[in-house]
DNA sequence: GCTATCTCCGTAGTCGACTACGGAGTCAAG
DNA sequence: CTTGACTCCGTAGTCGACTACGGAGATAGC
């Protein structure tokens, strides 16, 4: 058994880049599981909790939900692509809504801050004019 | 004196589209005034009022924070033109990095959903194997 | 064998924008 | 003048993803 096989929580932490309270919060919420402790001593981690762990770290950048990860990694087999898919095809629908809502945001504040770099001096703020309602 | 100078706390969130409970919220906040009461009655407000508010909502659809609106709302006066239009920029800057976000999420999950789609059937769920890091 | 560093575990705190609750006081309509 | 709706006020709870704390036990290095 190598030494990837017995790491300490901190090793383990180290491993997937994370901070200790980060995995235990995580065993807390069921995504990791809480390994035995053996001779009443500390408990002990191995490589696949490091892939498990890099697993919820690689969803979130996709922007999953802990709650959505623990869903995708009860899928984790790799047998039900058509759940999984699902999943995403609705993260995808969220990311969608949010681009339009941060897009209308972009061009509303682009024209405004290009509007206050022309009109300096002008009597009142067009930033300040738009939020009272133009 | 118009009816809309003595609006009852409900009656000024009815006119200002929020819950009564908002406008509490924001008072203890310090981003709208708690006027004083009649005679030891309730509080009465106006027109001002609700122009305020809806410059505070106005300022949120922005994605602007509650500090951030306070900050807008002590260069109401429209002189302060400098000032509003940086924070706009700011703004404008944070926006501008969510979308970029947002739109690598949506490459990546965008691509996912299509191989799922066409590779059906396939021994291993393209999702999931990417999130397993490839 | 001592000591410094972990580990264990539960509880509580953080941030942001509210929402909920509860008991007492006030007001308006009939 | 009663009744029912509304107001006042403070405190506490919600959601999500952690972060912090504290005291006791375990372990590794010298």
């Amino acid at each position: 058994m190598s030494a990837l096989e017995r790491l300490t929580i901190g090793a383990f932490a180290k491993a997937a880049g994370v901070n200790v309270e980060t995995i235990r919060f995580y065993q807390h919420k069921g995504l990791l599981a809480t390994p035995q402790r053996q001779y009443g001593g500390i408990r002990r981690y191995g490589a696949a909790d490091v892939a498990r762990l890099k697993f919820v770290k690689a969803a979130q950048r996709l922007g999953f939900s802990l709650d959505q990860i623990r869903q995708l990694l009860s899928l984790e087999d790799g047998t039900h692509c058509k759940e999984a898919a699902e999943m995403a095809a609705k993260r995808l629908t969220d990311v969608r809504a949010k681009l339009a809502d941060l897009a209308r945001m972009e061009v509303v504040l682009s024209k405004l801050v290009g509007e206050c770099r022309r009109r300096r001096g002008t009597v009142s703020c067009p930033l300040i004019a738009a939020l009272h309602g133009d």
